[in-house]
DNA sequence: CTTGACCCTGTAGTTGCTACAGGGTCCATA
DNA sequence: TATGGACCCTGTAGCAACTACAGGGTCAAG
C-alpha cells in the first residue's frame, strides 16, 4: 500500500503520516525501488489506533504510552486503564468549564440591545469582570 | 505605572503583555527616559478586556473586532453581537462533542477488568472504531 | 513524448503564548 | 563608592499537532 492508499483507507492526511512517521509514533516503512513507502496491514492497523486515540483527545505522548503497552502484551493492562482514566478526568473538566462559559456567554450575548458601540452591553461585559456571575 | 505593576493589576503574564503589544493588540506606550514602558488606565482597561475576552474563548482575532468596535462608539453594535454569539455556538458545539467523547471513554474505561495488555479491552477499542457508540 | 497523478525531502507557517540569552537601569545597603 | 538584587529591554527559539508549500523525482495512459 502507497502512502496515497493509506491516507484514504484511514481518513488521515498524507502529511500527518510522514509527520508521525518523523515523530516515531509509526514506524520507517520499507521503501519501493522508487523510495516510494510501502505499507502493510500492521501499519495501517498501527494507524487507526493512533487517529482514534487523537480523535478521543489523547496527546501524541499519551499515545506513545498506549502504543508502548499494546506492543508488549506481557505488561499490565492498569496503565492503560490510567491513562483513559485521567484523560476522562481532563474532558469531564473541560466540559464542566465550558459550561460556566456558556452560562456567561448565554448572559452577555442576551444584554444586547442593539444601538451603538458605545452603548453596548456586550463591549460593556467583555470590559468588566464585575458582570461575571462566576470565576474565571 | 511600569509594565510589572500592569502584569500586577491584570494578571497578565509580562511576555504576553508585550506579546499583545507585538501584534498590535495594545497601542505602544510611552517610554520613560531609561526606555521603560509606562502605562495609564486606558491601557490597563483594554487589557482586562483583552484578557476577559481570551477567558471566555475569543481569538485573538475576533477580539482585534470587538476592540476595533468599542474603539468607534458611532458604529454599530450589532456585529458584537454577531461575534459573541457565533462564539457561543462554537462553545456549545464543543460541549456537545466533548459530552459524545466522554460518553465514549467512560465506556471504554469501564470495560478495563485488569489482566495483561494482550487482553487490554482499553487498547482493543482504541484500534477498532467498531466498538464506538458515536461518529468522531 | 507529454500530461497529470502521485511520490519524495526539507523547511516554514499556524495559535497563543512562554522561556530564555545577553544585556541595561535603579535603588538600597555595606 | 561599590555591589547586589529587583526590575526592565530586545530578539529569538520553543511548545502541540499539524498543515502548506517549494522544488524536485516517478510512472502509467493517451
Amino acid at each position: 500500500m502507497k502512502i496515497g492508499e493509506l491516507s484514504r483507507a484511514t481518513g488521515t492526511n498524507i502529511e500527518t503520516i510522514r509527520y508521525y512517521e518523523r515523530i516515531g509514533l509509526l514506524p520507517e516503512p520499507d521503501r519501493t525501488a522508487a523510495n516510494y513507502r510501502s505499507y502493510g496491514d500492521p501499519h495501517r492497523a498501527r494507524l487507526t489506533f493512533v487517529r482514534h486515540s487523537r480523535d478521543l483527545g489523547f496527546t501524541i505522548e499519551e499515545i506513545r504510552s498506549l502504543l508502548d503497552l499494546s506492543d508488549d502484551p506481557e505488561r499490565d493492562c492498569s496503565e492503560a486503564d490510567r491513562i483513559a482514566s485521567r484523560h476522562l478526568a481532563q474532558v469531564e473538566e473541560k466540559i464542566a468549564q465550558l459550561t460556566l462559559l456558556r452560562d456567561e456567554l448565554t448572559r452577555i450575548v442576551g444584554r444586547c440591545r442593539g444601538g451603538v458601540a458605545a452603548d453596548c452591553r456586550v463591549i460593556e461585559a467583555l470590559g468588566d469582570h464585575r458582570h461575571c456571575e462566576s470565576a474565571h
